[in-house]
DNA sequence: TTAAATGTTGCTAAATTCGGAAACAATGTC
DNA sequence: GACATTGTTTCCGAATTTAGCAACATTTAA
């Protein structure tokens, strides 16, 4: 049986997936990696509406993935966890490279 | 703008991500941390239907997390990947101390 | 052959997430 | 004050994900 520790850990854990679990965030945090950036800049750079952009960093932010500094009604996010990203690659390369063993070396 | 390699990276990685976006899919990959499973013991470990445990579990192989190998009927489940693990153990520790630093330390 | 054990797939309803537009709030500028 | 800039929130329809049950396939055992 699962225990409730488990369970609860279990659900931490999936929780900051979730929010790494999009494209355009995956997109964010990496160009968050170079600098930081406001969210108008952002959605420019990824051609999306700066309300869906807001959105998306509100829920990397609610992740604990990011943080911000206001600056008059300047919003400037900013990586706190590079780790998450490094580990991301890691995780990408053994898969990848688990995928192609799969099909024959 | 954005590139079409960006896009086809970012796409990448957030697909690996989904598949752990999910607390039961979580629990999964601790336990395979131990040793090989098989459905139908993860399903009665878990509390669900086996049905269940077998999507979970497809969706882990999809993505390249997990590897199977048959015997019979029998199929079990095994890990390909355990830095995956040790991401997920960071990004636990992101967000906890994310969440005492917005406490106030 | 019949039955049991193990896994997978289909199906539907419920829940969740997503995207875009508009409304709203806050700050800075003229 | 009037207006522009920057962000957030709300609303709603569309798309995706999920859960549970039943049906099905495959292999093993009696």
């Amino acid at each position: 049986m699962i225990t409730e520790e488990q369970r609860i850990r279990a659900e931490r854990r999936s929780h900051m997936f979730k929010a790494l679990a999009h494209p355009m965030r995956i997109f964010f945090l990496e160009k968050l990696r170079e600098k930081p950036w406001c969210v108008c800049e952002l959605a420019a750079e990824a051609g999306i509406p700066k309300s869906a952009a807001s959105k998306h960093l509100s829920q990397l932010k609610e992740a604990g993935l990011v943080d911000i500094s206001k600056t008059g009604t300047r919003v400037e996010y900013n990586l706190t966890a590079p780790c998450v990203l490094d580990l991301a690659a890691c995780a990408e390369g053994t898969v990848l490279t688990n995928r192609r063993r799969h099909l024959g070396i």
